[in-house]
DNA sequence: AGGCCGTACTG
DNA sequence: CAGTACG
DNA sequence: GCCT
C-alpha cells in the first residue's frame, strides 16, 4: 500500500480563513459547536468563555429550544463538563469543511508489556457541524497579539547573549576590564580555560575543607560551558562558571566527550565547534545536551532538597553514558528537560535525559512485528526528535515558510523558542513554590489548592495554569454577581444537579483538575452500584442485538448520572430520582445494595462476551465486525493475526490490531506530559514560535491518566500570516514526526492510512487565549 | 410507539 | 451510497 | 434500557 507522505501529499484542504473548532467530546470540556455561542453579531472578538455553558447569553436566540434540548441532552451524556473552554467554531463561507481531530495516543503501560512502542493516533473527532460565523468575529483580539507577542518578545535573550556572540566572532569581550578590577587578585586577563581550572581547583580545595556550596542543585552535572568568548573569559563568563561551581556543577575546562554530562553555551555554532575541536554538531555526542545557560537557572530553587537524595558518595567517578543518568536522575528532576533549552535546533534533541526518564531509550519490537510501510519513503526524517530536524533535513522541513502562507517571517524570530516553549520565562529563576505560595483570593474562597503535581510543575507545569487561575476568577466573578449574562433563559443545564447537592458548599462547578486534593474522589458513594452495573453495559456492548445496543446507551446515562449523585442511595425510590434511572435499573441496583451481586451479569455473560470483547478491542473493529470473525473461528487476537476463517482486515484494523495494547491502555499523567513537552518544544523551536500550542483533553482536565494527547494548535494573526496552503496539516506532520522513533512509528501506523490530512483541527485566530 | 449522536471512512 | 465504526 |  502506498503511504504517501503527508507533506508531499498535500490534501486540498482549504483551510484559509477558517477556524474549525473542534466540538465537543464526550466528557470533554469542548462545546459543541452547534451550541457554541455563535452570534456576538456585532463582531465581537472571540475569546474565552468559562463558566457556564456557552455563555448562554451569547447564544443565537434563533432555536433556543433546539438549544436548549441539546444541551441538556449532551449534559445528560455527560458530554459537557461543568467548565467549557470554547474552541470558537468558525469558518467562512464554506460550513461543510470536515472537522478535523488531532489525537495522539500514547500508551506505555506495565513495564510487563511487551510492547512498549507508543500509539500516536490521529483520528477524527466526532463534531457536530460547524456552523458560519461573522467573520468579523474572528478577528484576533488585539490584547491577545500583543501579550502574546510581549511575551514572545520581553524575555528573550538579553544583549549579554548579544555581547557574547560579539566576542565569539573574535572580539574581546569589551566589559571584561570592568569586573577585573572588582577582583581583587586581578589574575590579568584570562581564558575561559584557564578560569574554569581556577574554578576547578578552588573547588577541589574547599571541599577538601569539608565546605560544601549551598544548594548544589547541579551537582553531577560535568559541565562544559562556552561563552562564545574565545580569548578571554568576560565578566559573564566568569559569573556563570561561578554560579555553577557554587551551584554543585562541575565544570570541564576541556571538552572531553566522554566526561562532559552537559555542553553549555548561547554562543554561536562556530565559536562552540572550535572551543570543542569539533566539526559539526553532529559530531557532539548524542548523550551530551547542548543547552542554553537557561537551563542551567532552570533549576534554580526548585524543590531543593524536598526529594530524598541518594546519599551516594561512588557515583561520581567519571562513568559516562546511562550510569551518569541514572544516578544523577534524582537530581534531574529539579531541571527542565534539556530539550527545552537546546542551544541549537538541530541539536534538539539537546540529550536523551527526557527519554531515559521515561525508560524509553530503546524501541522495543514489535511482536507482530509489521513493517511501518510508511519508512520507506521517509529515510530521512525518522530518528527521534533531533534526528527529524537535523542537518540537512532541517534546512529542508523546518522553516516556518513552509508552514505559513508567506515568507515574511525572519529566521531570527527563532531564537525567540526557549522562551515561548516554557510557561514562564526560563531566565528567571522561580520557584514552583513561591507560585504556590500566593494563591489568589479567588482560588482560596473556592476551596481549590493548587497542589500542583510535581511531575507537572516540573516537566511544564500545568500548561494552562495561568488561564485556569483567570478561569476561575471569572467564575468566582460569576458566581457572586448573578448579574453577568450568565444565562437567562439558558438555566444551566449542565449545573442542573440535584437540588439537595447543594448543601456542603461543594464546588458543583469547577475544574476537574482542581481536584486535585482528593483524587480518590474519583471514587464515588455509589461506586459498588456504578462498578456493577458498568460490568453489565460491557457485557452488553458485546452483544449483537440491536436491544442490546440501546440497553448501553441507556446503562451509561445511568451510570453517569449515578456517578454525579451525591448521596448513597438508599431506595428505590431514590434510585428512580437519579435522571435515567428507570424501573429496570433502578431495580438492579436496589439488587446490588441488597445483595452485593447482580445475578443479571452472571447471565449475560456468555461464553463468546469474552472473545468479542477482545475483538472489538481493535481499533477499527465494532460490535458487527467481531461478531463476524467470532462467527468465521476467531476467538483470539492471535487468530486475528492468523486470519482464522479466512477475515480480513482493513489497514487500520491491521494497525489497531497491530497497537492492540497501546491502544486499550492508557498513559500515566506525566507521560502525556512529556510527549506534548517535546512536541510544544518543537513547534517552537523548529517551526514558529508563534505558534500557541497547548494540550487539551483529559490532561487538561486533570485526570490522572490519559488516553491520548489533545492538542490545541492556533496562531496569532496579527502578523496578516494565515494557514494557507496547508501550512497545518504539514506543520502537524512535522510535529509528529519529529517525536521519538517509537512515537513516530506508532503514529504512522495507526495515522497515515486513515488519511491523517482530513483529519486535522485547524484554528486560524489566537481567540481565547492569554486575555 | 418511536427516538435515543454526528461524522468519517470503507468498500 | 450504504454500512460500519468511532468517540 | 429510558424518556416523552
Amino acid at each position: 500500500m502506498e503511504y504517501t507522505h503527508p507533506v508531499s501529499e498535500q490534501n486540498p484542504v482549504d483551510v484559509d480563513a477558517r477556524l474549525l473548532g473542534r466540538s465537543y467530546r464526550p466528557g470533554g470540556p469542548e462545546v459543541p459547536s452547534s451550541v457554541q455561542g455563535r452570534s456576538n453579531q456585532g463582531g465581537d472578538n472571540f475569546h474565552l468563555a468559562t463558566g457556564n455553558i456557552g455563555a448562554p447569553g451569547k447564544m443565537v436566540a434563533n432555536e433556543p429550544k433546539e438549544r436548549k434540548h441539546l444541551e441538556a441532552t449532551l449534559h445528560e451524556k455527560g458530554r459537557l463538563a461543568s467548565h467549557i473552554v470554547t474552541s470558537p467554531t468558525i469558518m467562512e463561507k464554506n460550513d461543510s469543511l470536515p472537522n478535523l481531530g488531532m489525537k495522539i495516543l500514547s500508551h506505555a503501560r506495565n513495564a510487563s508489556s511487551s510492547r512498549r512502542g507508543k500509539v500516536i493516533k490521529l483520528t477524527g473527532e466526532d463534531t457536530t457541524r460547524a456552523r458560519v460565523l461573522d467573520t468579523s468575529s474572528i478577528t484576533t483580539p488585539a490584547s491577545t497579539a500583543d501579550s502574546k507577542t510581549r511575551f514572545s518578545r520581553s524575555s528573550i535573550r538579553d544583549n549579554k547573549s548579544a555581547s557574547a556572540r560579539a566576542a565569539g566572532q573574535g572580539k574581546a569581550e569589551p566589559s571584561l576590564l570592568k569586573p577585573e578590577k572588582s577582583k581583587k587578585k586581578v589574575k590579568e586577563l584570562i581564558t575561559p580555560l584557564e578560569y574554569a581550572k581556577l574554578l576547578q581547583a578552588k573547588l577541589a580545595e574547599r571541599e577538601a575543607q569539608g565546605k560544601r556550596s549551598t544548594k548544589p542543585y547541579l551537582r553531577g552535572k560535568k559541565i562544559f560551558y562556552c561563552g562564545g568568548d574565545m580569548q578571554y573569559a568576560s565578566s559573564e563568563t566568569r559569573g556563570r562558571m561561578d554560579y555553577i561551581i557554587r551551584h554543585g556543577g562541575t565544570l570541564v575546562p576541556v571538552f572531553d566527550p566522554a566526561e562532559v554530562t552537559h555542553i553549555v553555551t548561547d554562543a554561536h555554532e562556530k565559536s562552540l565547534l572550535r572551543v570543542l575541536g569539533l566539526r559539526k554538531l553532529g559530531d557532539i555526542p548524542e548523550h551530551i545536551p547542548t543547552v542554553k545557560w537557561s537551563w542551567v537557572l532552570s533549576g534554580f530553587g526548585r524543590r531543593n532538597g524536598v526529594r530524598p537524595r541518594q546519599p551516594k558518595s561512588a557515583d561520581r567517578s567519571d562513568e559516562k553514558g546511562t550510569t551518569v543518568w541514572q544516578d544523577d536522575e534524582s537530581e534531574d528532576e529539579v531541571m527542565d528537560y534539556e530539550l527545552m533549552h537546546a542551544s541549537f535546533k538541530e541539536r534538539l534533541d539537546a540529550g536523551p535525559s527526557l527519554w531515559r526518564k521515561t525508560d524509553r531509550g530503546k524501541h522495543k519490537e514489535n511482536p507482530l512485528n509489521l513493517d511501518h510501510p510508511t519508512n520507506r519513503g521517509n529515510p530521512s526524517g525518522s530518528r527521534g526528535l533531533g534526528a527529524a530536524v537535523n542537518g540537512d533535513a532541517t534546512s529542508k522541513l523546518s522553516r516556518i515558510s513552509e508552514f505559513t502562507s508567506d515568507k515574511l517571517i525572519s529566521r531570527d524570530s527563532v531564537v525567540y523558542a526557549d522562551n515561548t516553549s516554557l510557561p514562564s520565562t526560563p531566565q528567571i529563576p522561580r520557584s514552583p513554590l513561591d507560585e504556590k505560595a500566593k494563591p489568589n483570593r479567588q482560588e482560596r474562597s473556592l476551596g481549590h489548592v493548587d497542589g500542583g503535581e510535581d511531575v507537572d510543575s516540573r516537566i511544564c507545569s500545568d500548561p494552562l495554569a495561568e488561564f485556569y487561575a483567570q478561569a476561575r476568577a471569572e467564575r468566582y466573578a460569576e458566581l457572586h454577581d448573578h448579574s453577568v449574562d450568565s444565562d437567562s433563559d439558558g438555566e444551566d443545564s449542565i449545573q442542573k444537579a440535584p437540588p439537595r447537592a447543594s448543601h456542603k458548599g461543594e464546588q458543583k462547578r469547577g475544574f476537574l483538575c482542581d481536584a486535585k486534593g482528593a483524587p480518590e474522589r474519583i471514587q464515588c458513594i455509589n461506586q459498588d452500584v456504578i462498578d456493577k452495573l458498568e460490568e453489565l453495559m460491557e457485557i452488553h456492548k458485546a452483544k449483537p442485538s440491536e436491544e442490546d445496543h440501546w440497553r448501553v446507551f441507556s446503562y451509561g446515562k445511568a451510570i453517569r448520572a449515578l456517578r454525579s449523585h451525591p448521596t448513597r442511595i438508599r431506595s428505590f425510590e431514590e434510585a428512580r430520582t437519579v435522571r435515567g434511572v428507570g424501573d429496570k435499573t433502578a431495580r438492579k441496583i436496589m439488587e446490588i445494595l441488597e445483595t452485593g451481586d447482580l445475578r443479571r451479569i452472571a447471565y449475560e455473560r456468555t461464553d463468546d462476551v469474552g472473545a468479542i470483547s477482545i475483538l472489538q478491542g481493535i481499533y477499527g473493529v465494532g460490535r458487527n465486525i467481531a461478531h463476524k470473525w467470532y462467527a468465521n473461528g476467531c476467538r483470539t487476537l492471535d487468530d486475528v493475526q492468523a486470519r482464522i476463517g479466512g477475515i480480513t482486515l482493513t489497514s487500520a484494523q491491521e494497525t489497531g490490531l497491530k497497537y492492540y495494547d497501546d491502544i486499550n491502555s492508557r498513559m500515566p499523567r506525566n507521560e502525556a506530559a512529556e510527549i506534548f513537552t517535546m512536541i510544544k518544544a518543537v513547534a517552537a523551536l523548529d517551526i514558529d514560535p508563534k505558534l500557541f500550542i497547548e494540550i487539551m483533553g483529559s490532561y487538561r482536565r486533570g485526570k490522572a491518566d490519559c488516553g491520548d494527547i489533545d492538542i490545541l494548535i492556533t496562531r496569532p494573526t496579527d502578523d496578516g500570516k494565515t494557514h494557507h496552503g496547508n501550512s497545518v496539516p504539514a506543520c502537524l506532520h512535522y510535529l509528529l514526526t519529529s517525536l521519538p522513533q517509537e512515537y513516530y512509528d506508532a503514529f504512522y501506523g495507526s495515522c497515515v492510512d486513515k488519511a491523517l490530512l482530513q483529519k486535522i483541527y485547524v484554528f486560524r485566530t489566537h481567540s481565547m487565549i492569554l486575555k
